[in-house]
DNA sequence: TAGATTGTTAATCGATTAACAATC
DNA sequence: TAGATTGTTAATCGATTAACAATC
């Protein structure tokens, strides 16, 4: 697979084709043109085939894209067949909730441990994930591949704990903690869920509709 | 406050200006300089003068941005000040999880309804929020300003929960099912949490350095 | 073959960065 | 005042869109 060095863009939006592409398949549709799979996406037809081109050639002239080569190829591109596995550190409210409710496999990991500082859950399973202490991570991560680390830890806990993962060889964060991890000068891969990011965007736009209806109704006012 | 039409890449930097605002405010810090800020986020400082620009003149010359100051001037541009009341739709694990570990009152929002159709938590309290049935939906709607709907359910309920939600009048959706939502041509505002979404690009990350790695040793095999 | 649709090159558009006069 | 740093205009860079020859 050819990998030149691709946009942030594209690569945020590949996730959004793998989902759409299921849905296909769940609709029994098997063909598409890059037209109208823009068409359900809101994106142009010119910046679909510009992102697959970024990977190779997946599609046919005359004919479109086949949804499940695709589907393949996108997967691929995302490393969702490199079984890669993970480990979760804090398995408090998020942590559990997590585990119980996102299907890891489904997306290409294995999460093979858990971990925590509470003795009254440790050695304990959770839904088929051994809790372990916090004190066994290092000689864990010297003994297993983890290739990312997903943190649910309390916020005080974040940069701490985050030290002690990357001073140990974790060099993936899948971040829940609210708190910003991406040092400017660190190799470590941080991918934030910032919920109240999220949600203060949304804010943003509600108020920004707010404020345009008012000064519409004030324009009409006048009139 | 000036409201011309600010891009989507500026909305999305400022809850992040936020955040480290709030930490600068926790460390102490009362004054930076847009060098400074932009050092500590790996923003180029003129960014961040451009960012700011668009909604007013925050700063002073010659000495920078005063913490507190721009900290209330971000909160407000995102309309954390404006009492926006919320409901929740499904009161399942990834709901209840929201609301145990999300302070929505931080953040400008009062979750003031949760909505469940399984009768045997109807007309309970979870943390101080009522679970209502959804047969109610429509007449709270009609009582109630509600400004955004958190939408916690399975699945399958996503597409006709959001019909009966927007034929109801709400205008945002706080999207936390993994169902594109964004229909091409509803005015409707959706924001996703799509945790998929976000392993998935970490996942990709992974790979790409996974695979630089693989193709410097094989380079320095040859040699 | 004719029609459709790709992959890719060129043109446009928008966002980021640089520069600098204004000014605290 | 001199030094520092803003706000803003201009330059650059990158991403999106348009166009079209290639080809199934």
């Amino acid at each position: 697979m050819k990998r030149v060095k691709v946009s942030n863009n594209v690569i945020r939006r590949l996730p959004r084709y793998l989902r759409k592409l299921d849905e296909l398949t769940e609709a029994g549709i098997s063909r598409i043109s890059s037209f109208e799979l823009g068409h359900q996406l809101g994106f142009t037809p010119s910046q679909i085939r510009q992102d697959f081109s970024c990977f190779g050639e997946f599609g046919q002239q005359g004919y479109g894209y086949n949804v499940p080569a695709l589907r393949a190829e996108i997967a691929s591109i995302l490393g969702m067949d490199r079984g890669f596995q993970a480990i979760m550190i804090g398995v408090g409210n998020i942590g559990r909730a997590l585990t119980e409710n996102f299907n890891f496999k489904e997306w290409g990991f294995r999460l093979i441990a858990a971990f925590d500082v509470r003795p009254e859950i440790i050695g304990t399973m959770f839904h088929e994930v051994p809790i372990l202490s916090m004190d066994m991570l290092a000689q864990f991560l010297r003994e297993n591949r983890v290739d990312a680390a997903v943190l649910t830890v309390p916020k005080e806990a974040a940069v701490p704990v985050t030290e002690m993962l990357t001073a140990n060889g974790v060099e993936a964060i899948w971040n829940f903690t609210n708190v910003e991890l991406t040092e400017p000068n660190s190799s470590t891969l941080v991918e934030n869920i910032h919920f109240s990011d999220s949600l203060l965007s949304l804010s943003y736009f509600i108020a920004e509709r707010s404020d345009e209806r008012a000064a519409k109704a004030a324009r009409s006012e006048k009139n």
